[in-house]
DNA sequence: GATGAATGAGCCTTCATTCAT
DNA sequence: TATGAATGAAGGCTCATTCAT
């Protein structure tokens, strides 16, 4: 077999950073295939022969990336929160109006529960974790449930948003996001539609 | 250590005692009991060991009421898809507008997601389930999406509801309700209270 | 419901005698049906609330005729041994050459093959008994072996039957016998052509 | 207490030692072992723990010769198969009479009831399989069967075998001979000396 | 880095049997 | 005599994980 073009000249080892990023690029690889299957069967029911089959690899060197299963599991997870994380970070980097905050969030959120890692961030179960590992995802739900309160709060305070029962309304701007992670397929509508639709459907009864 | 010390509280089986009753009384017994571990542990995670432990009885008795785990897990939904169609033909029969019907489905639906039976409709997995009985939830589901979708479209129609994406406005709602089965627990709200906030927050955006 | 005829007049308590009778035909009701089932799909693949229900009666009441499973098993194996041993006796009590008497002995056998009970003999696995009862009904299986070697060997010193290696010829006939046990169904052939059939397979070569 | 003294004689298991080699080697190696305790102590008896606990490994590592306890039982069952079918189209092959070719399969026939894998389609129940191998099985035994009455029917046609009722007879010789498979006991007489002592019985009294 | 093979733990389910009524 | 309910024992199968190569 010969040696693709990506690597040291003529040499079959590859130079250290080469290889590196190689064995990032599988990783990713496992991560993204795991993400879609969880997804798509349970994480229960997916076991990891299933991922492996269809990685062309076997059981067992899923275990060069991952120490078990449940990392997998985590790690998907983690990649959701990122995304979550960055979008906070922006909208609090760009300031505005409680209200514009809080839009510029659910159409954030709206787009990120259309793509795989978006999802697993809500239709994977945090029981399948070890303690630790949950209470870390807990952890960062409560971030990004507080970020909601938080807008909703500072627009109740700036005159932008009507005073309301905070905590249950980010329940219920949360609960509509979230629970987009469990119906949306590819198809009649795109994630921007849906994402403008939703900033107008949970706000427009909000403004003050 | 005392006998009854350890959560045989509700179990029509006494520990090796009086254990004559009525058999639906058992069977529903079994049933909540096991609703309660699935929400709380989650369906696979939870063996038939657990639930007949905490019934004070041996697992192969569980087998008298149910013919497998699974028909456990269909039942606790159908029980809780009972509830919902309770709502919907109530509602259907009393009249109103649109928008009336809407915040009444609303206000049922936030109830049901307080409780046991209703929150086991959307906290577990009907991929656990055979073929035939997920399609068969799936049909209810649909039903009740479906009452979502006709309330606010009667609503344009009657002028109650100012017009909007029915579809995506009905998975706005139907998600941000059915999220409280994720985060509900009894304490600050009561459910009446949920209730009632989620009829204003959802539908004041939408009157016409 | 009112009582039938075969017993006391007007008490609902039939007299000792009737009861036992009934008692006998029951018995003897579990035993054919469950000969037929166990014939029909294998002892181990026969469960005692298959039989039970065939019976229109339960599980539990086929303890009041037999103690276990196992013994209605011996019950049908001993029924076939008695049949078997009725023709043994009645042969040697008419007596006739060696080889008049093993005809006769395979005219019995054969038809008594064709029947539920002959059936048991030799389709049902006498491993699936307690060494106690294994031993009595090997013990039987040689006593019916040992008749095919004694009027074989009769045979030869009265000239009847040509010289052979008599147990090997025995086992060969017992076994084209036994075998019949596997193949007949009710049909083409009746037990009676089946047995004159067999006569003549079995015999005409070993005659002097 | 030594550590070999129980049987592990031809497992290619070492225990706990030099377990490296040909695949196909342990297959059959778990063949062989679950034919001889199936034959043993019957099918359902032998657990596979007990198959497992006789080649020094555990129960699951049989699945990765096997896909199912059943699995294993069709393929004693066909490796029996095999043998049979290889006799019948050597005999097909050689010509000769039909009387020739008749003795010739007794002869081959006797001598594979002797052995494991020929015990095997005799002793075993075809009712344990599920209904496609079930199928399969009985396809071959019909095949079988069909030879014997083949070659009788040939052998009533060039006349060296003299006219009888070919079914029956082809049930008697197949009788005779597959109860050998119940009562042959490595002693007193050689596989070759039953198997021609048996073409002489079965056959000297056909002879035209 | 990747694999074939093996393991240990566990779970659902079945079923003969018992017992109180 | 018959039953509903319950049990104990066991078995087949799955799967994440490990290890030697």
């Amino acid at each position: 077999m010969t040696m693709d073009a990506n690597g040291g000249a003529d040499s079959p080892w590859q130079p250290f950073e080469t290889r590196r990023r190689n064995r990032d690029v599988k990783r990713e690889a496992v991560l993204r295939t795991a993400a879609q299957m969880f997804l798509d069967r349970g994480y229960q029911k997916t076991t990891l022969n299933d991922v492996a089959d269809r990685l062309n690899i076997t059981k067992p060197a899923l275990y060069n990336y991952f120490r078990s299963k449940e990392e997998i599991l985590f790690a998907c997870w983690m990649l959701g929160k990122d995304k979550a994380y960055e979008s906070i970070e922006r909208i609090d980097s760009e300031g505005g109006s409680g209200l514009v905050k809080l839009q510029q969030l659910i159409r954030d959120y709206a787009r990120l529960m259309t793509m795989d890692f978006g999802m697993c961030m809500v239709c994977l179960d945090d029981r399948e974790l070890s303690d630790e590992w949950r209470a870390e995802v807990r952890f960062h739900k409560r971030h990004v449930d507080a970020a909601y309160r938080r807008y909703i709060t500072e627009g109740v305070a700036d005159g932008s948003v009507a005073p309301c029962d905070t905590k249950l309304a980010a329940f219920a701007i949360g609960g509509a996001l979230n629970w987009i992670g469990h119906w949306y397929k590819p198809g009649s509508r795109t994630p921007d539609e849906i994402a403008e639709q939703f900033v107008h459907l949970l706000t427009s009864g909000m403004r003050a």
